[in-house]
DNA sequence: ACCTAGAGTGAATGCGCTTTCATTCACGCT
DNA sequence: AGCGTGAATGAAAGCGCATTCACTCTAGGT
């Protein structure tokens, strides 16, 4: 590990200039083959690997997309049980590492942070052509600044009214549908009365659908919200979850008999502490989610939620920026609306059928 | 988007020189705080993102690490269930991405096709610190010359006798051990009599670490091995699983009473293959698999395997990486072995208890 | 008033590659 | 023999930043 051998080693060796070298790798068509053999063995000699940085900053590209996400790693979730710790964000990684591999990118991943100028986004941003952000997980102004010079695509919906972030692509589900339905099927097929509603309302335009739709499916029925309406938490975590079912439980009143959650993480928060408060749920309250992420099928009871199409929904980002970067589209903001679908199991006081795989 | 502003723009804009607005960045507090305001602003107002190449090429080191794994995607798989295809290289992922992120780096991920001059593999170790593959994904030979310039771990046992990768470090978990220890629980437990091996043996050390296991185990229990004895297959997915699993049921002769498979994955195909041909899995043949991926808990019947620690062998990669990009450690190559636990479920005649989360 | 140390800053160089642009070479023509 | 042509290659100019070294200013000490 003396030194890093550099296209000038290669160069020399074997006994071409420093443009066939890098020709040798760019454009080896236009080498003749005997030149190409010679080149690549010196190459192979001497262990020589192309510096990314140095053919990004000559070609003003990277072949590296990028995907900054929360994390809301639970340390409540059993880290000895991997496969409970798969979270949306994972399904999103897949999707679009998948999709980016199909285009000739790699993917370049980082959970935000702080900001700052010095910033894992900031590195991220400076290191890509272009990148996804999944939910509003970095900071507006920053991203405001980066994409004015190179693509971004949210995987959020766009917010309501005057957003500096207009102009940027979106890809979302459809929120507001996929928790009207859910609420309709609690109040009309299991007589729910009091549903209270969990979630960062501000911070999200998603989870700000959601409780439209919430709110939408309970006027409908003409039905009382429990709360205040919505029960506003820190991060969207298990231990969120439970704080925030304990609240409602302990709040003066009668007790919701729903809690109707903007996530699966906090619905399964919420499942352990009403288990350790005695309450059994669906009988005596019933509890969803929203996401549909691996964990929400294994907790007892099964988590009743709102499943969105993670892995296509990295794709579709994908796809979007490779159109973007190859100049192919330079039309308007796009905003792509994905489907959603109500997965009705245990907690709700649906059966889990069996054979529902 | 006309140009992308640099630190030349930024310097000129905010009167200072452009070592100044590098310094802002790199260590702030060198800079006198008014002077400083003045850049960000500058910055700020021109939407300045540093580029990482230019970043990268002038300081000798990315802040990235890489990760290559196989694509082991299943189109057999549904892919409308996202969490289904959660695989073990998701989980590793992000254990990866975790500990990386503790470091301050980022990570770069891609799936390794093809070899070449221009393979994405050769993209990945360009652009990376250092890097960790999983399997043998990389050709021996790339990786061979790659590992001759920065550090690189493996994920993956050493093969054995001469290798010339001997100089990595590797992360492995106790194949054969695990392997042994389910096989016996087959032959004691369920009296299994013909037991038959699915794997690519040849391919990876891992593989041929979990074939020591089993015939260790049959010789033990004096036990003859069905098949020749082991079935190789072309790669370890759903479907090449259904096609061995279809073999050994034509194959002359009595059929195996149990099909070991050297991973999940191709369990699962053997289970649906067998499930169409009428055969009762465990009671005319048992299943197993190995790695515990959140799937083989979702099949019916539920698999019995062999779990890995997947997410914790991502994090103790990255360690490993970090310490020897810190200089911190130049020792002799590790060999870290990690333990794993057998998953007793239905797959080979256990009944799956409710609790077991 | 004079000297010194240290903080703050600028000029200049190079990191390793891609990419024109120019040059050379070997042919096939007229 | 002279010339045009296209293929193969080389020379040289950056790409945008970090970093070294030298320099300018304070502020403190004598």
């Amino acid at each position: 590990m003396t030194v890093t051998p550099t296209v000038y080693d290669v160069a020399e060796r074997s006994g071409v200039s420093i443009a066939t070298v890098s020709r040798v790798y760019r454009t080896p068509d236009s080498v003749r083959a005997s030149t190409r053999e010679r080149v690549l063995a010196a190459a192979r000699e001497l262990g020589y690997v192309p510096s990314g940085n140095a053919r990004g900053l000559a070609s003003r590209s990277t072949g590296v997309l990028g995907l900054c996400f929360p994390d809301y790693a639970d340390p409540a979730a059993d880290t000895d049980d991997d496969d409970a710790a798969m979270l949306y964000s994972d399904q999103i990684i897949r999707g679009m590492e998948r999709a980016a591999r199909r285009h000739g990118y790699a993917l370049l991943i980082a959970a935000s942070l702080q900001g700052g100028p010095e910033s894992l986004v900031a590195k991220v941003a400076g290191r890509v052509d272009g990148f996804a952000v999944l939910a509003r997980t970095v900071p507006t102004e920053e991203l405001e600044v980066i994409s004015r010079r190179r693509p971004v695509v949210m995987l959020a919906g766009p917010r309501e009214g005057t957003d500096s972030l207009d102009h940027l692509d979106h890809i979302e589900v459809a929120n507001e549908d996929g928790q009207r339905e859910l609420t309709r099927h609690l109040l009309a097929d299991h007589g729910i009365r009091r549903p209270a509603y969990i979630g960062m309302i501000e911070e999200s335009p998603d989870v700000e659908a959601r409780f439209r739709g919430f709110l939408d499916a309970c006027r409908d029925a003409g039905v009382e919200v429990a709360g205040e309406p919505a029960v506003r938490v820190g991060m969207m975590t298990q231990a969120e979850g439970a704080r925030a079912a304990a609240l409602l439980c302990e709040r003066p009143g009668e007790r919701p008999d729903a809690f109707v959650f903007a996530n699966d993480q906090m619905a399964v928060g919420a499942l352990r502490e009403l288990e350790r408060r005695g309450l059994r749920v669906p009988e005596d309250a019933v509890v969803t989610g929203f996401d549909g992420i691996p964990l929400s099928r294994l907790v007892r009871p099964a988590l009743t939620t709102v499943r969105q199409p993670m892995v296509r929904m990295g794709e579709e980002a994908t796809d979007l920026l490779v159109q973007r970067l190859s100049g192919r589209y330079t039309g308007a903001p796009v905003s792509r609306m994905l489907p959603v679908s109500v997965v009705r199991r245990a907690s709700c006081g649906c059966a889990e059928g069996r054979t529902q795989s």
